[in-house]
DNA sequence: ATTTGTGTTGAG
DNA sequence: TCAACACAAATG
């Protein structure tokens, strides 16, 4: 059924191919009802006996493939059948994932933790439902529309076309505030001061935090998560970012006048994001755009997102 | 004709 | 919860 295609889930060199080439101790010859196989350590009593697998949630089958399962209140939930012994055991470890959690244990998936990719993944594991991310696995197509997710997501946050053209929010995302930055928030003094008003509808600081302040994460426009530290200014009576703004200020050039937006996702991740422009046109005039946009790659993948709906999700 | 993956059991 | 085993159901 599932014999080939559909193969590009690894990032081994795995490609299609069927069941002709076994590479591994495992003879493909014929199904295991009563062919007897000498040369096999000398088992030949014991020639119908399936190998174990090292990894969990893996099984092997009589074809010599292998298959995933997880166990789910003393229920089994097949996650489908695999050629190589590790890519049985990656679908054990999406799923694992899902339906335990970020510190499940897992066979091989290392946890690259604060990495966009492993953010990315995580926000898309959590966005599907148990049975869908079964149904990816089975299918063999769960890498794939995690890249698909990905480009989506890139694509969304691209808040051109939006808070230039008309200002109105078709995204996912709402928008918290703007300010014209002063020469002081992009001076010496490596702060931010929030306005009064805005910081404490959007940005509240518990009681104790509020001398201490908090640690804020901000995804900008090329996916890259800005860390500030976000405190009350008990001298001046502020609220201001401080440790970690001037990062900002200099990668994107930001000069006093320039404008600074925040936003914050609709969904239940309450995501924060942060993006800045010039005062009068778009951040492309930056001298040294450290993320470029390009309009081209933009289009281009809107019009691949637009035209791949091969997509059978349920 | 093959292979899947479910039914089932027993160990941990 | 977990994998080993057997085999009816599913698939080609």
């Amino acid at each position: 059924m599932n014999g080939s295609s559909t193969d590009d889930q690894s990032t081994t060199t795995e490609t299609t191919s069927t069941v002709a080439a076994p590479v591994t101790m495992t003879p493909p010859i014929g199904s295991a009802g009563s062919v007897v196989l000498d040369q096999e350590q000398g088992l030949e009593a014991e020639s119908r006996k399936l190998p174990s697998s090292r990894f969990k949630g893996v099984v092997p089958q009589p074809s010599g493939r292998w298959g995933a399962q997880i166990y789910e209140k003393h229920q089994r939930v097949w996650l489908g059948t695999f050629n190589e012994e590790h890519e049985a055991a990656k679908a054990y470890d999406t799923a694992v994932q899902r339906f335990r959690g970020r510190d499940a244990v897992t066979n091989l998936k290392l946890l690259p933790l604060d990495t966009e990719e492993a953010r990315l993944e995580a926000s898309f594991l959590n966005s599907r439902s148990k049975a869908e991310i079964v149904d990816m696995l089975r299918k063999h197509t769960y890498n794939d529309e995690l890249e698909q997710s990905k480009r989506n997501k890139s694509l969304q946050k691209n808040p051109f076309t939006d808070r230039f053209g008309s200002g109105k929010t078709a995204n996912a995302r709402e928008q918290l505030f703007e300010k014209a930055v002063t020469p002081s928030d992009v001076g010496k003094l490596n702060r931010l001061v929030i306005p009064k008003q805005h910081a404490e509808k959007h940005f509240p600081l518990q009681i104790g935090n509020s001398s201490k302040g908090v640690l804020l994460h901000f995804e900008d426009i090329g996916m890259k998560v800005w860390r500030f530290r976000y405190s009350y200014w008990n001298s001046s009576q502020s609220y201001v970012l401080t440790k970690g703004w001037s990062r900002f200020v200099k990668e994107k050039n930001l000069k006093a006048g320039d404008i600074v937006s925040f936003q914050r996702s609709t969904g239940p991740d309450k995501q924060l994001y942060i993006d800045w422009k010039t005062k009068s046109a778009s951040s492309n005039m930056n001298p040294e755009p450290i993320q470029p946009i390009r309009p081209v790659q933009m289009l281009r993948l809107f019009g691949v997102d637009i035209l791949s709906g091969d997509n059978d999700n349920t």
